[in-house]
DNA sequence: TTGACATGTGACCGTTTGGTCACCTATGAT
DNA sequence: ATCATAGGTGACCAAACGGTCACATGTCAA
């Protein structure tokens, strides 16, 4: 598996999404907090968590007997760069701007 | 299956973000043309431009009895929106372009 | 040191996904 | 008209994935 493959393939469940959304509103969650959260069993949001680490999402720190998670966005930049370059960046943009101020009004 | 759902499964197969990169390079591309740089058949590499077309990464216009295929960079400027905001996006992309001239580099 | 709490491992199973094939439709050239 | 070419559909199968459970390890508090 391909260092870039890893990233892509935890970014396809929408759960890991999830736990990457409620990293990016506040880092350092346990993992009983973000259990709590979902729906879901302890496994499954570890399972989730392992994934998401593995591709470099998330870094973790261990706190005693628990594990802070943090979002890592340095591979998410890379997606990005990947298929845009500097010259179409700003138009592009200019879209996505555009876009969510539409739904964000709507 | 939510919008961004789509785009994130399209994004999850290595084929598929191939045909993404060959499309960066060139666009209009025909599904034959695809094809000849793919080790797999056309039933296969069609079944995966329908996958990115669907997901809004792809958009295409029929000549004849062509059909051709274009790059759309809107839907992963929002994947790069969700998790990096502007005030961390500049010191992201600083590394990121480090990372990068580092590789071109080795 | 005993017990409760936070996290970790391996096996298991139903569902989804990637890829192929037989067969079909439509367009262009001769 | 005829034939090759470009693209499209539905069914099928092996492999990968999401989620759960029984069981296990390490850490803090009383």
């Amino acid at each position: 598996m391909t260092d870039d493959d890893a990233v892509f393939k935890a970014l396809a469940d929408p759960t890991r999404r999830y736990l990457l959304d409620r990293l990016y509103e506040r880092d350092g969650r346990t993992l009983t907090e973000l259990e709590s959260e979902l729906e879901m069993t302890r496994f499954g949001v570890m399972k989730h968590l392992r994934v998401l680490e593995d591709a470099g999402l998330v870094v973790t720190r261990r706190a005693g007997r628990e594990k802070q998670h943090f979002l890592n966005p340095v591979p998410i930049r890379l997606v990005h760069d990947r298929w845009i370059d500097k010259y179409t960046e700003h138009r592009v943009a200019a879209l996505s701007d555009l876009k969510k101020r539409l739904e964000e009004s709507a």
